[in-house]
RNA sequence: GCGGGUGUAGCUCAGUUGGUUAGAGCGCCAGAUUGUGAUUCUGGAUGUCGCCGGUUCAAAUCCGGUCAUUCGCCCCA
């Protein structure tokens, strides 16, 4: 291995990898636009309060994950570790709420501070979503159904199971907390370490412990669907209905909770079996505090980000490269007659290159190599006679044909 | 942050109980064919055995550390 490594949990990315990553972000800016969705380009950092504030001091995204430093200028700068805080930054900035409901779409790095492994990098590649201005559980549905179609496009259908589940509002949550901590304190010595600190930090998040100890005691905690307000419930049932209408399947699943604060009602994961700890390859959910908390007018927010690479990975669907016509020029005198019959190609919208250089079993080499479904030919004969050698490459069949109507000549089949 | 696996040519990988000049396939380069590729034939080069140190007459091989990667925990997209 090279000593140049890039750092560590970076990585280039090229060839199929690159075409599958850019066919994912070509497929969402498609599938979002005929949503209504518009683009949206935020900083990739952030002063580091845009993040710390909404995500929740005690989550682990802030408290040990975010590359977060300090620039010439004193600034505290954070690099972003996630979509929804910026695109939301951005909202108040620049008085989007003139304008609702305001349906953004984004895509690019985020970065976090992790322990690599596959589908899991420190600097990862996002498409992200948010509907905000829309408080009713129409708007949950648009977003998940958006999602079910850009999985399906991707061919995806048969990979992804949508795990769903509701949070509340915030006066059901607060007082699910209460009654999950009740209980739980009942059995505080017998919860694994992780666990017990998360019954002070985030207990929500041990109903989704894997460990086997937590899992038991969980089974017989009381169930957040059971302290649900009428508000809550009847949100719920309109987001499951909406479902069932748009055909999303999904399951119904207790245990789905969020690692950011500032989320409420829906929660949701497409989630995978087949990229090993790295199941979740789309969730989202809703955010209606959010905005204020940054200091913004009062604004409900639904949204969601999928990971590229783990998309990439499974879809797999990345198109080839157009078949390139390479030029030939075999002499000083064609390589400058080479440019002009290049451009004229172009103009067609023909995938054009030239080479060169070397001699010409060199350069048909390199034609196959490149995939290229014809070469053109021209020399000092040609030159004279204002003709070029056409060759099909696929059969190899040649013949000799006038500038003028080369571009009528290639016909792929 | 914790635990396990792996690291040999551009790629995929062999390499025996430590032993002399480290191998294969693919790919690459050259020639057979001086203006014609993908097939075929002939020839050639693959290299700090991840890095640093230790043990030993002798290390790709054993030991320690380190870096990277991978799997799990954790967390999430």
């Amino acid at each position: 291995m090279s000593k140049l490594q890039p750092a560590r949990g970076t990585r280039d990315i090229y060839g199929v990898e690159a075409r599958n990553m850019t066919c994912v972000v070509d497929t969402f800016r498609r599938v979002a636009g005929t949503y209504g969705f518009e683009e949206l380009a935020t900083p990739i950092f952030e002063f580091t309060e845009v993040y710390k504030r909404p995500l929740g001091e005690a989550s682990d995204i802030v408290s040990k994950e975010m590359y977060t430093f300090e620039d010439r200028g004193g600034e505290e700068l954070t690099l972003r570790p996630e979509f929804t805080a910026g695109v939301c930054r951005a909202f108040i900035s620049n008085g989007m709420q003139q304008n609702l409901p305001c349906r953004l779409m984004s895509y690019g790095p985020a970065f976090r501070y992790e322990r690599p492994q596959k589908g899991r990098y420190r600097q990862f590649h996002q498409i992200n979503a948010e509907l905000l201005g829309q408080d009713t559980p129409e708007a949950d549905i648009d977003m998940i159904a958006m999602a079910w179609r850009l999985l399906r496009e991707l061919g995806l259908g048969e990979k992804v199971v949508l795990h769903l589940n509701t949070l509340g509002d915030k006066e059901s949550r607060t007082a699910y907390k209460e009654a999950l901590v009740t209980y739980l304190n009942k059995f505080k010595g017998d919860l694994s370490e992780d666990s017990q600190r998360r019954l002070e930090s985030n207990p929500l998040r041990i109903l989704d412990s894997k460990d086997e100890g937590d899992k038991k005691i969980v089974t017989d905690a009381p169930k957040l669907s059971d302290h649900l307000n009428e508000t809550s419930l009847n949100f719920f049932e309109t987001v499951k209905k909406g479902l069932d209408i748009v055909g999303v399947p999904y399951i119904h699943d207790e245990r789905l909770v969020r690692g950011m604060d500032y989320y409420c009602h829906t929660a949701f994961e497409f989630v995978t079996t087949e990229l090993g700890a790295q199941g979740t390859v789309l969730g989202g959910g809703r955010y209606d505090g959010l905005i204020e908390q940054l200091g913004g007018p009062a604004t409900s927010g639904v949204g969601w980000a999928g990971g590229i690479e783990r998309l990439a990975m499974l879809a797999d669907v990345g198109e080839a490269p157009e078949r390139p016509v390479v030029i030939m020029p075999m002499g000083e005198a064609a390589t400058f007659k080479a440019f002009e019959i290049a451009e004229m190609l172009r103009n067609k919208g023909l995938t054009v290159t030239a080479d060169r250089s070397g001699n010409m079993k060199k350069r048909m080499n390199r034609a196959d190599k490149a995939n290229a479904a014809f070469a053109i030919i021209i020399g000092d004969n040609e030159l004279e006679q204002g003709t070029a050698m056409l060759k099909r490459l696929d059969d190899g069949t040649q013949s000799e044909i006038a500038f003028a109507d080369i571009a009528a000549a290639i016909q792929f089949n």
